[in-house]
DNA sequence: CCCACAACCGAACGATCGCTCGGTCGGTCC
DNA sequence: GGACCGACCGAGCGATCGTTCGGTTGTGGG
């Protein structure tokens, strides 16, 4: 399975992300054509509400093509969500990594690598976040774990806000989670073609994150 | 149509809300019997996930005996999020009218109207805000603007706290929309037998609210 | 007493669903 | 040049979809 174009990808040959890179996103056509076709049809009408006639047409493919590269119209779903939720998490994990120590440095960082996935990988992320109940039960728990995964990162660095009085917020868990959700929400609303270009939004956005974690303005 | 329990609301005799009224919710069946069933059937499955002999079924109703309250599938759907925006917007409508007129009293009213909704009335503020995309064209639109109704009434409030110097944030329009989407979005997580309760959640949350548009912890 | 009507149901309609059978075609290797 | 294989497709499988037809009940009014 997998003709077609692989994509090149934002990873060192080492798999390692170079400084910055987590910023970087390719102009969307990094996935399978047929995953693509899949992506395209799934944030238009929901993964039910999509036919494999209509994936495999978007694909330029007969049926039995389509099925030739993914054996079932749930892997082509489990495809996509796996790739999304391993690009998000590699994408805020060098976020992190290449933060400086501080706890405000990192947020920023993590808020801004979740902001600018769910800009550039929209479609992406509107799909994972509202298809997991589409999901076979074994896959979804796999899927929710990184999801998780991705929050308690959040939660961390909050909580090290707080330890370190930089931040101020009495529930920081919930802070965290506030945060996340807003961000996440972004994938509902942006539109590239829209009045506020991704770096406007981030820097936006990034003032009212801090805000909601109680970081003094001046910090 | 609309046969079975029509049931008592918490609406007035004469429509308007009573006192606090805003904050009560009955013990969630006062929905028609087949909605409650379609209800149930759209938050677990989805609307295309969704077969009518599932909500049929649930409705304790045959088939036919479905279609005879209800023409088509697509009018359950309706009913639902009809009901939920006129609901939702009353309430919060009524929360900003007996708020006394300070941008703070009337901003905590309708936060905590919004929040108090999409806890108590959770399946139904979630089903709202993940199936728009599965109303046929003319009924989304109609339903659209009414969430554009309440997202300004939030905007509204956000710019006049901005004005009279109580709110500082630099960008009245995306803190309210955080704030909105925030609140929307317990809806995805909140589950009543969670160790957060509504009272407990609702402080918590105006806390973070409050800070997102910039609100002097003091104030 | 009968009739109108609301409330329901068994059975089945045509359409569409996810998926597969049985191929064809163009390379590549020996 | 024949054997093999990956890439693909026309046709159609059985199942399920939303919806409807043609009833049967039970009940209240004249």
């Amino acid at each position: 399975m997998n003709s077609g174009v692989e994509p090149t990808s934002h990873v060192r040959d080492d798999g390692v992300w170079g400084d910055g890179a987590w910023r970087l996103y390719g102009d969307e056509e990094d996935l399978p054509v047929p995953l693509a076709a899949a992506l395209a049809a799934f944030a238009e009408h929901g993964y039910h509400g999509t036919s494999v006639r209509d994936i495999a047409a978007r694909a330029g493919l007969s049926v039995p093509g389509l099925y030739h590269h993914y054996p079932s119209k749930q892997s082509l779903l489990q495809g996509l969500l796996e790739r999304t939720m391993s690009d998000l998490l590699e994408r805020s994990e060098a976020a992190l990594a290449q933060a400086g120590p501080a706890p405000l440095e990192q947020f920023d960082a993590v808020v801004e690598s979740l902001l600018r996935f769910h800009m550039y990988r929209r479609a992406r992320a509107f799909v994972g976040s509202t298809e997991t109940r589409s999901l076979e039960p074994d896959f979804r728990l796999q899927y929710i774990a990184l999801r998780d995964r991705q929050q308690r990162m959040v939660d961390g660095i909050v909580e090290a806000g707080v330890a370190s009085g930089v931040f101020s917020c009495p529930n920081p868990k919930d802070a965290a989670r506030a945060v996340a959700t807003m961000c996440v929400g972004v994938s509902t609303w942006y539109r590239p073609q829209g009045e506020l270009g991704p770096d406007e939004l981030v820097s936006r956005y990034l003032l009212i994150a801090r805000q909601m974690v109680g970081v003094m303005p001046g910090a």
